[in-house]
DNA sequence: ACTACATATCGATAAATACCGATATTTGCA
DNA sequence: TGCAAATATCGGTATTTATCGATATGTAGT
């Protein structure tokens, strides 16, 4: 992890908002209804439900969303027209040791 | 540590110098010369040390480094005319846990 | 008390970010 | 094929942040 990517993450984080993401990701069976058409959350949680807890609109939070997946905080899946977002453990790893 | 929190100190950490600046406090003996009137970096860096690294005017520096400190990032000790930086390791590791 | 130095604060402007509604794109299904 | 749902992108405005120079404050030494 270099500074670069590390400011990057650090922006996607400077907001209650996208800080909540990260929370409501880590657990989704307690903060999510169960998806529709597959019945886990392995690929982490579809926008919809993301979008629609977040309370702000549809594209501000895709955004969000698609921006967090740029820096490496979250990981997407598609299934079909949904699309699954999940935290990337991994790097929050790195950057946790980075900040250290 | 709560969202809130988190989020600012997320804002502190969202660019690049102040970044840098937690990397630099992290090995004062590495990154700075030895101060004039103190012969060790048991309460960090002064300003002034911080300010010519960066490159930043003065009143920059000085807002980042009060802002950091405000949030919990940095502790600020006084020695006469100097104010002294060094990093709050407590709160990194705080804010590090919360991200996991 | 005066001067010099270190730091903090103020006021202004430029740049970046936040956020929305509208629209485009993609996919599944009748 | 055509419609509806899910998501992404675009264009605009409002707010926030970045950054500076100027100025204020605070401290030490002459």
């Amino acid at each position: 992890m270099d500074v670069k990517e590390a400011v990057e993450i650090s922006k996607c984080l400077s907001n209650q908002t996208r800080m909540q993401i990260m929370e409501w990701l880590r657990e989704p069976e307690k903060n999510f209804p169960p998806h529709i058409s597959i019945d886990h959350f392995d690929d982490g949680v579809c926008a919809t439900y993301i979008h629609e807890k977040s309370k702000l609109s549809q594209s501000t939070v895709s955004n969000y969303l698609t921006n967090m997946e740029k820096c490496g905080l979250l990981v997407m899946t598609k299934h079909g027209k949904w699309s699954y977002y999940k935290r990337n453990e991994a790097l929050i790893t790195d950057f946790a040791k980075y900040l250290l």
